[in-house]
DNA sequence: ATGGTTGAGTGTCAA
């Protein structure tokens, strides 16, 4: 079975690349970030005519996440147990669509956007690390209770979790993804016993460059997309491949799809 | 040059 992450950053600008992409790689489960789009938007018929599925949560124009499968989705749960809304102080918390979990041919996936942060000490910074704390504490319940089942979380950490996961770390002095604060609430993953599945096998490269002031051609990146699997789930892992050929082209994501095969 | 890009949606906000 070949799973895939992708921040497709919306979903109608890039339906036809992301199709294409599918059909070409033969992946058989894909879990998309930033859709961008609410249930009654989103491109159903192409993903349809090409055989997959679709199991989505978007609950407004900023994020949104969903699975296109050619597998039955079975088990489908929106969000997690706790997951934090977001709201400013005095101000009613908003629920954001970042979290969809579904089973696949026995194995749990969860297609993940943690929430960026912003800056430092702004509230949004504050809420994600609360939403992987929510997170964490839900998959230490999983893989206590359920040991043997293959599980994996999928997506847009918006952490880089070493210093060469950017292509400058001394450029990111004061800023949000590679702050002691994030990379702890992203090593919480490792010692609850999941493993980045990809890093061992991929120690470098990015899955992101900005569109701005020519990121990618001079490939200054940021590896901020993860595939982190419990070990029922890492032992059977195969190969993985992230696709940076993805930002090639005409109209791009700003991320690239990073891919396993499992047994 | 203190900007530079893209997307949602038509105001700017978000990344």
């Amino acid at each position: 079975m070949r799973i895939a992450t992708h921040n497709v950053n919306s979903i109608r600008t890039r339906v036809d690349r992301v199709v294409s992409w599918l059909e070409r790689t033969n992946t058989d489960v894909l879990a998309m970030q930033e859709i961008k789009c609410k249930p009654d938007q989103f491109p159903y018929k192409q993903f349809e005519d090409a055989g997959y599925q679709i199991t989505m949560h978007g609950l407004n124009q900023w994020n949104g996440v969903a699975f296109a499968s050619r597998i039955p989705a079975e088990d489908v749960e929106i969000g997690f147990s706790g997951m934090p809304a977001f709201g400013k102080e005095g101000k009613e918390a908003v629920e954001e669509a970042r979290a969809i979990g579904a089973t696949f041919n026995g194995v749990r996936l969860w297609s993940l956007y943690v929430p960026n942060g912003r800056e430092i000490g702004d509230p949004h910074f504050h809420y994600k690390l609360d939403w992987l704390d929510r997170l964490a504490g839900n998959v230490a319940e999983w893989v206590e209770h359920e040991p043997d089942q293959p599980l994996a979380l999928m997506g847009d950490f918006n952490i880089a979790p070493l210093d060469t996961d950017v292509w400058n770390i001394d450029d990111f002095a004061g800023l949000t993804h590679v702050t002691p604060e994030e990379r702890q609430a992203f090593e919480a993953f490792e010692q609850i016993g999941l493993q980045d599945v990809v890093r061992e096998r991929i120690p470098d490269g990015y899955t992101y460059w900005d569109y701005q002031q020519l990121r990618f051609p001079r490939n200054e990146g940021m590896r901020i997309d993860f595939i982190l699997g419990s070990e029922p789930f890492a032992s059977r892992v195969t190969s993985a491949v992230i696709d940076r050929d993805e930002r090639k082209g005409e109209a791009p994501s700003d991320h690239v799809p990073v891919v396993v095969d499992i047994d």
